[in-house]
DNA sequence: ATCGACCTCGGGGCTAGCACTGAAGTCACA
DNA sequence: TGTGACTTCAGTGCTAGCCCCGAGGTCGAT
């Protein structure tokens, strides 16, 4: 289909990567449809790094989640196409705004790296204009993303202020489970559980008060900021 | 662009509705790709059953959730169609699975009507036959959704157990509230709210255990059925 | 070498949220 | 005319989950 396209020296050659076959194949057919080389497409990790390695491509195009496990495979991916071939562009398509896993991305070199919210593509041209540009260097973050680096972030980073060990008692208490079967699962003992729950309540800005409960407000921003 | 196409008289006429800019171009350059008339490609409710009545399509391809509330809009804008238009065939394209709203579209007659998940599309051309089916009076529904239909669906009945009130009562949990804030909220005594309280773990089969926060678990239990 | 952040644990105490029981009013339906 | 589901409320009591306070250990940074 796209085999006179192919050796087109001057057509920008993209891996798009994304585990919905319906999206991907979307994707690939605006892409081509502007010209682009769509010389792979791709709907796990695993191929992602091997069509890269293979077609050594000017651009990738993939979704943050992806199996095996849906979480954060396509970033991890980047991440090591960042290192494994750092003149290979990178844009990231996102269903959510997850600003850590953008810091992961961004934080050390922003050049040829595109981070979009899927939702927020006002229409292809913009798409298609921000891979060009992230194919050639340049880059392409949605604007939210940015307004959240850099200023006031406080949803985002409620989850940050807390410490790894609070972040473990909260997970628990986002599974439905007691202190006591934290405390089991942790090796700890009930009160320590008790005091982690306390302070992840002063941490996230729960004051206590007779309309709120807060253990299922912790609860709540936890599965917020997924 | 598709200017040679839209005077085709064989050509099948399709609607795309999807509020996401991206995935909507993508699914029109699909159709397109394979013969199919795209008339027109809206990204919000109003403009779909507007566009319905000036284009009078064979085929609608929608998704459930789309501005203004992102809830169900594309759903009802089918529920509508169905009506003013029972020539037109429906195709609902969903993120998950939701089986309540599948229901309410299939429930009278399933002739013409098309309910696919986003992600379990295996490739484009199972999609656009998919499509074509519908728009000629077929029908094509995932069959994860036929499955819970016939089968034992328990967690999306879950909440169907509870009366009325009590949907209220863990409406207000799902809150964060207190047992008192909702009390307050609803003018009844904390007493009730209480009973209330009671009866939904009994209903939701949560047992008394010293591993489980069934406050917590009732709450992730109304959030999972959306 | 000291400071701060984090993790751990306990004493002592309070109460919201539970269990269990009983009961009275409304309403639909047989 | 009952019968059953739903809603409302209360007495009695238990305890998990919260409060405040103090304390000892680790570890990294200054």
């Amino acid at each position: 289909m796209s085999a006179s396209e192919s050796t087109r020296s001057g057509a920008i050659r993209v891996v798009v990567a994304e585990d919905s076959a319906l999206f991907r194949e979307g994707i690939a057919r605006i892409l081509e449809g502007v010209g682009f080389d769509v010389v792979a497409e791709v709907g796990d990790r695993d191929a992602l790094v091997a069509a890269v390695t293979t077609h050594e491509p000017d651009v990738v195009v993939t979704d943050i989640r992806m199996p095996p496990t849906g979480t954060t495979e396509g970033l991890d991916a980047a991440m090591t196409i960042r290192e494994t071939h750092p003149e290979t562009g990178v844009m990231v398509l996102s269903q959510y705004v997850e600003t850590r896993h953008a810091i992961r991305l961004i934080e050390n070199d922003a050049r040829g790296i595109g981070y979009l919210l899927k939702d927020r593509v006002a229409d292809g041209k913009e798409f298609t204009e921000a891979v060009r540009r992230v194919a050639t260097g340049g880059t392409a973050i949605d604007p939210e993303i940015v307004e959240r680096l850099l200023g006031r972030n406080r949803e985002e980073h409620e989850l940050d202020r807390l410490s790894q060990r609070e972040r473990e008692i909260l997970a628990g208490m986002a599974e439905g489970r007691s202190n006591q079967a934290i405390a089991d699962r942790l090796f700890l003992s009930a009160r320590t559980v008790e005091t982690h729950v306390g302070s992840i309540f002063t941490r996230l800005g729960l004051e206590p008060t007779p309309d709120d409960h807060r253990r299922v407000l912790a609860v709540l921003a936890y599965l917020r900021s997924g």
